[in-house]
DNA sequence: TATGAATGAGCCTTCATTCAT
DNA sequence: AATGAATGAAGGCTCATTCAT
């Protein structure tokens, strides 16, 4: 299992969309990293409102005027942040959907991922779960919504294709389905990087339960297959 | 359906367990009232750490001072709130439980008790995911592991009396049925309070999907019908 | 000679129109002054800009937090302050006005006002000066364009007066006369504050020139009376 | 009448005092000009204490490196612009003094000169204005007053002569004179170039006051001429 | 010499908390 | 008990200046 911390990692960035200057994209994949990495991990820790620049710029190893030459405002950095994890996200469901196999095999792939992305950048999906609770909606709606069409399109897709070839119940409402898997999905992610959802899952499903991935992803299979297959 | 603005709420508040200070039980009920409703409120609205105390007084229309009198800190009136919450969702699951019916029922009974009571304290309920987030999960580790324990106690009683009644399939493991059900609850009520995942929900389900709580709940009950019908 | 620094006045506020908070009104008149004096203090030495309020607060004895319970920002001390300048200016032209005497009475007492003022409030003077300088006239608009409007008043009605009395020359076309003498009006109190034309006074006039109030002032009588008397 | 922008002119130099480094002296005119007129717009513009050097050396197309390699410091490009000024007022009292005419004509072609020139380098007259301000007079000092005693001989000097051949009243103190025409002539400058000074010409001479140069002129004139012709 | 990334002191402002009345 | 003025640490951000390349 990899339980290598989030802080090591490589991070992938957007080449597109981008929310820091033009200093920034000229100076080393290295510091980049070390900053991005420092960034996530306060924003995780403590949220955007108490996250601390000077604190970030500190934990990165460069001075605070370094940090405003690459991000504009703490909200620029914030944003850079965000668009990795829906860069992440956006490639996991991509992947998933370009392999084979019926809906199933890809809603258990979806279930692994989770898994195994909660361990390789914990602290930028607990950002994730702070965004969608502090009053930071304005701040990134384009971000979110993107993600949101991504998953609908990704389940509805799959939904109607298997409804089609006979592997998926035709009682289900596709949208309904749709929203009801992401949901048992976002809440499954939580349960994999929030300390008060790790909690909450070791209660209910026993305190070895984050060792388990095996036992719950079959659950939840088990859980979801009774109800949608034909 | 309720639409009732949360602020003019009696609050019921806990007897055994508190944060406040002795001088605020003395205060009439109505004034504490006026305090909590404009704490929930603020919180609600900001967060935890954008939540200004000195707001919070003078919408309550006391004094500052006062109240420093009524609760010792910044952190004491967020955690004597979160009480609020937690007696709140108490009382439902004990309402729920102490009816008859089996455990269909009782799960229809639990969507529309998070339709209810989203509406009737939709700041209350938008606060308790903050709580969740990382940030404050140190605050507010005792109530929400109570909340937990009951949800848990709620389920599994249900579930194993259902599947001793043979309502329900003797194929679903209780624990695991009982956390994703709980899922599936906890993300429908953050559904109907965050402007985050009421957007989301939207985007899933329709633009109405606000105004359309029986579709909702009987979308649900099907999805988790089919699961868990013998 | 009153060489009395400003430091030392008691500040006359304007009931009126306000810039500070409700706070403010309440302290001690001393506190007041105290605040007040310091804040023109440093305005006047560094203008807006440069002028530091941790400094002004540290001066006038109290901390930070209590300067910004009193003033919502540094731009509304610096019109509280503007403000107080104008009351006086306002009350130097009422004055002159109100009393007997034709028109080079009155242009005389202006000159003496000017002296004695720049002397009582020369901090206050200098800012003044500031003000028409730095890029700030969006601050004070209102507030200089009301004291233009007095002087312009002051001014014409005095010249038109006098060329009906036949006191004055009915050559001299009113508005320009008046724009003229304003000038002189101005830069003679620069003369008398700014340290800069301070030297340039002493440069034209001997380095007793600040010391020789009634050479200056019959110099400039003499020089408009040649120019307005009939 | 001249309204061509300031920016677009070659900028005189001193060739003795120097404020900039010997790098500076080595690049190409047009370089030199490019740097020189970014500075007096932002100075103008700003004032010297919000000026922003990296937005003169961006402005200039310079690096901020050359910017330091050129002046060493923000105050010395200050000082290297205000000797600009300094140059030019040089030039213009030199000029006019070398021209023929009585007093008269020589202080009409002052006028005319500070009409002119407050078009032609409106910001750097504005700038000469920023100098007189108390925070900044003990960074010019030595350039004002080489001003002062070019515009003291000036004046003094065809004050004196004038009253020698008897076109110029004999009644009026040369000094005196000389300082209260300065200040005439200083305030019609301020009254062409700053924006509270052009707001107040307006209030008292009329809307149309910078599009009727002869008029200000002629009524100047007047005034003058009344007080001292014999 | 030219560049522009790096630095960090300093500034305005906020707000939880204290305390005199 | 109630009040609200007072406090000051802390945080986001700016910009003159330095220095490695």
């Amino acid at each position: 299992m990899n339980t290598q911390k989030e802080s090591g990692n490589t991070i992938e960035r957007s080449k597109t969309q981008k929310y820091c200057t033009e200093t920034f994209l000229k100076i080393p994949e290295s510091k980049k990293d070390r900053i991005l990495n420092a960034a996530i991990s306060e924003f995780a820790k403590n949220g955007y409102q108490a996250a601390n620049i000077n604190v970030i710029a500190k934990k990165a190893g460069i001075s605070i005027g370094s940090m405003y030459n690459y991000f504009n405002s703490k909200e620029a950095l914030f944003l850079e942040i965000n668009d990795i994890g829906y860069r992440i996200i956006k490639t996991v469901y991509k992947g998933i959907n370009d392999k084979k196999g019926d809906f199933f095999d890809k809603f258990e792939k979806m279930i692994k991922s989770v898994q195994l992305y909660s361990r390789k950048y914990p602290e930028l999906t607990q950002m994730y779960q702070e965004i969608t609770s502090e009053g930071l909606s304005h701040l990134s709606k384009n971000i979110t919504r993107k993600i949101e069409d991504i998953a609908l399109e990704f389940y509805t897709n799959a939904i109607i294709k298997g409804q089609k070839e006979g592997t998926l119940t035709a009682n289900a409402d596709p949208n309904m389905t749709a929203f009801f898997l992401d949901n048992l999905i976002i809440l499954l992610q939580y349960s994999y990087t929030s300390e008060y959802f790790k909690e909450r899952m070791k209660i209910f499903i026993g305190e070895d339960a984050l060792e388990n991935d095996e036992k719950i992803a079959n659950g939840l299979m088990a859980f979801v297959r009774r109800s949608l297959a034909p």
